[in-house]
DNA sequence: TGATATAGGAAACGATCGTTTCCTATATGG
DNA sequence: CCATATAGGAAACGATCGTTTCCTATATCA
């Protein structure tokens, strides 16, 4: 996984006032990612973290003001790693229909095998965190509402184009759609084969009939 | 959620030696299962335990060995009463594909409201514990396993019945149909309508199609 | 009844947790 | 150069964690 592509950009147009970071934020929080993703946030200690991000605790702790912080910013660098990957992976191909499959596929390749058993930030902060913390909460809701509309976005553009028919309602295949994305990456938890989430991608695809 | 209609039956020939037990361990379980559901394996301490399940912690330890023993012991008697329940909600309708309209709809209706936001137990192990804990994540796998197989079980019947057709992959459908069920539960965790959870339900028809 | 075995529970245990303090280092602004 | 401002990091903090100890209570077996 190369997540350093992809950057927070600075304004850059006067340097800041004291001494400057000496760690670079974005690669420090695709350590913290993966720290969370396979421990959990409750599961995962400061000392966890400072080693994975190899800065000491008092430096998290100046940077991410809480433990809580540095989750929130772990998160929200998952999604925009993850968001921008996928329109990266859609944006090729014209046709609604094969849009979607591509959004299967990519889905399909996040979930099987190793990375495929670290799973997804999301959703081990819905699991863990959904009821208990109503900021995580509202992210974790922020995000299925984004993929969905981005799925919803695919089915209406199929229709349009003639790649999907009319006749099915593009709110509620966007809904199932989002559920059959977020359960591979559940059953993709226990260490699933290529083979078969590239089986439940293609399946998948009859939701569009 | 009235658990206490499925109880672990016990042989009951002689009454072991020591002071018998006070407590009713189903029912204590029963409280255990939505204390680790809304707060996570790491985010519930043995104090949460001991007020919800009105124990000490020394009774505790003496029950279940350690804190992993309690989530175990929860994890496994929720498997039974779920698998119970659904067994149930499948077995008044003949035709596999009744059976399997069934089963989705069983899941919608635990899937959505506030019964949706506490979550599934066994999501909420294998998303925090499946990579750290071998046991965890074995236990985890089974309970897949055993879904996907009751799944697998009803395509079969309804393809040898008539009302599924005998063109589709039985074991991929059923592997397609585990991802959208689990999806449900990680989607309802930031509570969903029953409306929203019934219509994906009836989209995931589609895929005996 | 007395020996044996297990349950209940108050209290205390060391370990580890998340967090803060405090000092040094390195930058900018005047 | 001196004032100001922020970063880095070692060390220490109280709180809470999971677990154990130890004693009492209640049952069976002989």
């Amino acid at each position: 996984m190369a997540f350093m592509e992809i950057t927070t950009e600075a304004p850059q147009q006067h340097r800041p006032r004291g001494r400057p970071r000496e760690f670079d934020a974005d690669a420090a929080l695709d350590h913290a990612i993966a720290v969370f993703s396979v421990r959990g946030y409750h599961g995962t200690a400061i000392s966890d973290l400072a080693d994975a991000m190899q800065l000491t605790p008092g430096s998290l702790y100046k940077a991410f003001k809480d433990k809580r912080g540095i989750l929130l910013a772990a998160f929200d660098r998952y999604r925009l790693v993850r968001s921008t990957k996928l329109k990266a992976a859609i944006a090729p191909f014209p046709a609604g229909r094969d849009k979607i499959r591509a959004a299967l596929l990519f889905y399909a390749e996040a979930a099987h095998g190793e990375l495929g058993q670290r799973g997804c930030l999301v959703i081990a902060t819905a699991a863990e965190l959904a009821v208990t913390d109503p900021v995580a909460a509202e992210r974790v809701e922020v995000a299925h509402a984004t993929n969905e509309a981005v799925m919803k976005d695919c089915v209406v553009l199929g229709q349009s184009d003639g790649s999907i028919s009319a006749n099915i309602d593009a709110a509620e295949t966007a809904r199932a759609l989002l559920c059959l994305l977020q359960g591979m990456r559940i059953v993709g938890k226990t260490g699933r084969s290529r083979a078969e989430m590239m089986a439940v991608a293609d399946m998948a695809m009859k939701l569009l009939d």
